[in-house]
DNA sequence: GCGACAG
DNA sequence: ATCTTGTCGC
């Protein structure tokens, strides 16, 4: 699929190497985000949904990523691809982006089809500038996007039903930033924010549909698994 | 200034 | 993220 970062590097700038260049980036890209939705119907016949996640190997400097796609309503595997790179950014809380993305544009570039939906292990809006993981890859490539996080980060919730589907607001303050999402009875929620073109109720229906078993959706485990198999493939 | 802090 | 075995439970 057309990635408008090409092999991970935005066109025109260089890929930002400071954190005050980072920031600066988030500051200028966050105007982009899109607030209507886009995205295809959770669970529609033929829409494909693509999970992205980046695994590291720092002692030997390395990091691959994976995107995996799946239709929609049968979560079978419809394509993936990977991708290696050196690491170009530490992992600083807030700037996860900026390490991620030049490894995971790249496997989504080769891609074939391009998705009705990205799902990305992280943030998008839950962010202090608002403009996580999430929303940043969703910018980039103009594809709807949604975060979907195993801890809740800087913010806060009530308490969560035990059912699955219940949910309760993730705070920042006052502000709902996201939702703690029980995608399985009696286990530890998910926390899901709006990256790109998406509601936050899609965005949440949108994992129940693909976290039909597990606690995490069938993306963001498919494209785990590959991503790591990926790292120890090639020394 | 200090501690917390997605992955 | 990553270092790591067995074990409890559906």
């Amino acid at each position: 699929m057309d990635v408008i970062t090409g092999r991970g590097t935005p066109p025109g700038a260089p890929w930002p190497r400071t954190e005050a260049e980072a920031r600066a980036v988030q500051d200028a890209l966050r105007a982009r985000v899109e607030r209507a939705d886009r995205a295809p119907a959770p669970g529609a016949p033929g829409a494909l949904v693509t999970g992205v996640d980046v695994a590291y190997d720092d002692d030997r400097d390395a990091v691959a990523a994976a995107a995996v796609t799946l239709d929609a309503a049968t979560l079978e595997v419809v394509e993936q691809a990977t991708a290696r790179a050196r690491v170009v950014f530490p992992y600083v809380p807030g700037l996860l982006a900026f390490r991620e993305i030049p490894a995971a544009a790249d496997a989504l570039s080769r891609l074939r089809q391009r998705p009705g939906l990205l799902v990305c292990d992280g943030y998008g809006l839950a962010h202090p500038k608002r403009f996580g993981l999430a929303s940043h890859l969703g910018v980039l490539t103009g594809v709807p996007s949604i975060g979907v996080a195993k801890s809740p980060f800087l913010y806060r919730h009530g308490p969560v039903g035990e059912e699955r589907g219940d949910g309760a607001p993730l705070l920042d303050g006052e502000e709902e930033v996201g939702r703690a999402l029980r995608t399985r009875a009696g286990v530890k929620p998910v926390f899901v924010s709006v990256g790109h073109a998406v509601s936050l109720p899609a965005a949440c229906a949108h994992v129940l549909a693909l976290a039909p078993r597990y606690r995490l959706p069938e993306t963001t485990r498919r494209a785990d698994t590959l991503c790591r198999a990926a790292l120890r493939a090639a020394p």
